[in-house]
DNA sequence: CTATTTCATCAAGAAATATTGATTAATTGA
DNA sequence: TCAATTAATCAATATTTCTTGATGAAATAG
């Protein structure tokens, strides 16, 4: 006879998740990894008009992501680049959404 | 040589990921899920003082994640039982996010 | 029929998020 | 040094989401 197991999870957990997934529960946040998946690591500045936002705008959201650690990002001089966490990202989503995220599957 | 495959997402796809990840997005809404996940289909009344929630907000959440997609109802009577819609979660959700939602794995 | 149970929905207010335009800070190039 | 570029942050407002308590609808039991 099988056990069952229940699994509880802490307020910590919960919270961590309900970060990130509030994080990619915008329109917009999910266009900017879209995005990213196809171009790689990119400047607030070039990406604004690719999303169609402005650069306070912008810079809010991907504020949202990184802090949500499903970006990275790099400085160099005045230049921000900003890049998926492909490793967070996989373990938060499904293989079939790999069109939104994950190009290299 | 290979060629570079972009996918871009159209309004309504993004529509409706983002309500789905909003669903999710919310401690809440991530207990409830873990608690259908454990016992299985459940009626509001005996969801509500596992969840510590009123029978209203319960109702509230409940609606969330039915409208998303994420969870089936059954009536009976004046009974309303709700269930995991586990096929949509697997889309949506990695493997090792089993523990939350997936008691099967 | 009436009272009770179960749950959905509503309206009002509270709380959290998002948007906008301006400002600031850091770096670079002339 | 000075002007220009890049991007983060701030304050005010707008918008969205959540909570609460009350009400209503449907089914059931007596």
């Amino acid at each position: 006879m099988q056990e069952t197991t229940y699994c509880t999870l802490s307020s910590d957990t919960l919270a961590t998740f309900e970060k990130k997934f509030k994080a990619i529960s915008d329109q917009k946040r999910l266009q900017i990894l879209n995005i990213l998946s196809n171009k790689g690591a990119m400047c607030v500045g070039d990406l604004a008009p690719l999303v169609d936002m402005t650069q306070s705008k912008l810079s809010y959201h991907l504020k949202i992501l990184l802090d949500a650690d499903l970006l990275t990002k790099e400085t160099s001089g005045t230049w921000s680049f900003y890049e998926l966490n492909q490793h967070e990202l996989n373990q938060l989503l499904s293989d079939e959404l790999c069109c939104l995220f994950k190009p290299e599957n």
